[in-house]
DNA sequence: TTAGGTGCAAATTCTTTGCACCCTG
DNA sequence: CAGGGTGCAAAGAATTTGCACCTAA
């Protein structure tokens, strides 16, 4: 298990250098370090958990450089980020078994049922890791609305533009 | 639908009054159109949308009484806010297919793999919501480590507490 | 060499808190 | 009428940005 993930971090390691390379981006020191520690880890960080540990490697590394890799990779497609996470908390007030559909560009989420997916199984690694309250699908895609307004739109224009 | 959805939110509603009552809370009219505005709309609002929705009904709310009354409604398991959401945003570099398992207490999110839930399908109406880049599972539970420290823990620590 | 990248510090945005007054139960 | 709840304003966090210097290609 150790064994493979570290194979699986030494892999996404080439995998960003191609990528990089394609997309005539520099590789820098911070930006392979910044990856490389988001890739060896299973805890899902945010930014400022990486920038600790990267300061480690790196110390003069700020977190704004931080950021700005992780929004690259991202933008990259080498990176996710978790949750229909917009930089806001969002509530939901329907408490029965349901779906949901996110927009990877615009962020919109839509509830969806299906009676097929509500009895979904949740597998025995899971319910190991501890009690099982809920279970529920996520499906990720481009929205309609968002498929139709062409491929223009940025993943992370700044605010005053966001809410046109 | 309209009709059903309409219907969900009175249900809704006298749910939240029954809770409110039992638990000896205060049913303010803040609170109640707060509520309301957040059982009526499938659109996941953040505080802020709320705010302004409820502002036109009760024009002397504030922002913080918003947010205060969201995060009691959680506590009462009345509302739910969407992804592993902490206050940071998170991120992952593992691109295989790979579902989340998400403690409900303290947040952390522990990947696992899955063949079965690997070959979902995911059904029409999702379908019909956008292109399907990705589908995952999310469970939602208490991890072991948060079953073993009993149930002391408040939901909502003030960070420096949170951060031991 | 040189355009893109970085660090710093300041600005924004989102969320929380202290406190005096108000209203539900 | 008592104690919880509210609004306000100010504090605290998380994230972004402008700018001058630095470095990978």
């Amino acid at each position: 298990m150790r064994k493979t993930e570290q194979h699986a971090g030494a892999v996404r390691l080439e995998h960003v250098k191609a990528a990089a390379k394609e997309a005539g981006i520099k590789l820098t020191h911070q930006r392979l370090e910044i990856f490389r520690e988001l890739a060896v880890t299973e805890e899902h960080p945010d930014a400022e958990t990486l920038y600790k540990a990267v300061r480690r490697r790196v110390p003069t590394v700020s977190l704004d450089t931080v950021y700005r890799t992780l929004w690259m990779l991202r933008d990259m497609g080498l990176v996710n980020t978790l949750g229909p996470k917009s930089d806001t908390i969002r509530f939901d007030a329907n408490l029965d078994q349901h779906h949901h559909y996110v927009c990877v560009r615009c962020g919109v989420v839509r509830d969806f049922e299906s009676q097929e997916l509500n009895r979904l199984r949740v597998p025995k690694v899971a319910r190991q890791l501890g009690s099982v309250v809920e279970a529920h699908v996520e499906v990720r895609g481009l929205c309609e609305r968002c498929q139709r307004q062409g491929s223009a739109a940025k993943s992370r224009l700044p605010r005053a533009v966001r809410e046109h």
